[in-house]
DNA sequence: TGGCAGATTTTA
DNA sequence: AAAATCTGCCAA
C-alpha cells in the first residue's frame, strides 16, 4: 500500500517517526526486497548546522530541495550512498536520513550485494540479518539503491515507501543524530526501543 | 589551488 | 586504528 502524498507533507521531525515501520521497497531486476524501516534522522533547514542544505545549494544536495517524497541520495566520504526522504517545503532542503532497516523480503539477494570485496580470512558473511541493514551505508548497498534513483518520487518508482502490512506496538526512543559533529544538541534521531536492527551506538 | 572534514564501512 | 576516496569549503 502506498501512502498518499500527504504523508509527506507534515513537518520532517514527524515524518521522521512516521517512517517508523514503513517498508522500504527496491525493485529491479535481480528481484524484490525490502526492510521496515527501524531507525531515522531529520535534517532541518533552520539552525541546523549538520544539514546539507545549511551552506545553500551545490550539485550534490540539489535534490534535498525538492518535493517532499522525492529522494535524496548522496555520496558520503567518496565511497558510500545514504538514502534520505525529501521533505519540508519545496526548496527548502530537510530530509530524513534512513539509518536502519529490518529486512523482510530477499535476504538472499541482500546478501550477495553485500559481499566485500576481499572475503575476511576464515570469517566471510553472510552476516547476520541483524547487521544486513544497520547502516545507512550498508543498507543502500543490500537494497541495490544507486544514484539513479536521486530525485525520484517515493510513491510512485520501483523504490519506493509502502505501508506495511503488519503493525507492532513499538515505542519510539530519541537522542542526538550519529556521525556527525555539529548540532549534537538537537534530538532528532529516532528509533524502535530495544529493536535489535537499529544501527549501533 | 591545496588541504581537510565529512550524515561510513571494512580490514588490520 | 586506519584505509578507501569524492565533494565542497576555506585558508589550518
Amino acid at each position: 500500500m502506498i501512502p498518499s502524498p500527504r504523508f509527506f507533507t507534515g513537518p520532517t521531525e514527524k515524518l521522521a517517526q512516521n517512517l517508523l515501520g514503513m517498508l522500504l521497497v527496491h525493485e529491479t531486476s535481480e528481484g524484490r526486497v525490502s526492510g521496515r524501516i527501524v531507525e531515522t534522522e531529520a535534517y532541518l533547514f533552520r539552525n541546523d548546522p549538520a544539514c546539507h542544505a545549511h551552506r545553500g545549494m551545490t550539485k550534490r544536495n540539489e535534490a534535498m530541495f525538492g518535493r517532499a517524497g522525492t529522494s535524496y541520495i548522496y555520496l558520503i566520504y567518496g565511497m558510500y550512498h545514504c538514502f534520505n526522504v525529501v521533505s519540508g517545503k519545496t526548496g527548502e532542503g530537510e530530509a530524513v536520513l534512513i539509518r536502519a532497516l529490518e529486512p523482510i523480503e530477499g535476504l538472499d539477494l541482500m546478501q550477495a550485494r553485500r559481499r566485500t570485496k576481499r572475503p575476511l580470512q576464515g570469517k566471510q558473511p553472510p552476516y547476520t540479518p541483524q547487521a544486513l541493514c544497520n547502516g545507512p551505508g550498508k543498507l543502500v548497498i543490500a537494497l541495490g539503491i544507486t544514484p539513479e534513483s536521486n530525485g525520484a518520487c517515493l510513491r510512485e518508482s520501483r523504490l519506493r515507501i509502502e505501508k506495511s502490512g503488519v503493525r507492532r506496538n513499538e515505542s519510539i526512543d530519541q537522542s542526538s543524530r550519529i556521525g556527525i559533529t555539529k548540532g549534537l544538541d538537537l534530538p532528532l534521531r529516532f528509533y524502535f526501543r530495544n529493536n535489535p536492527f537499529v544501527s549501533k551506538r
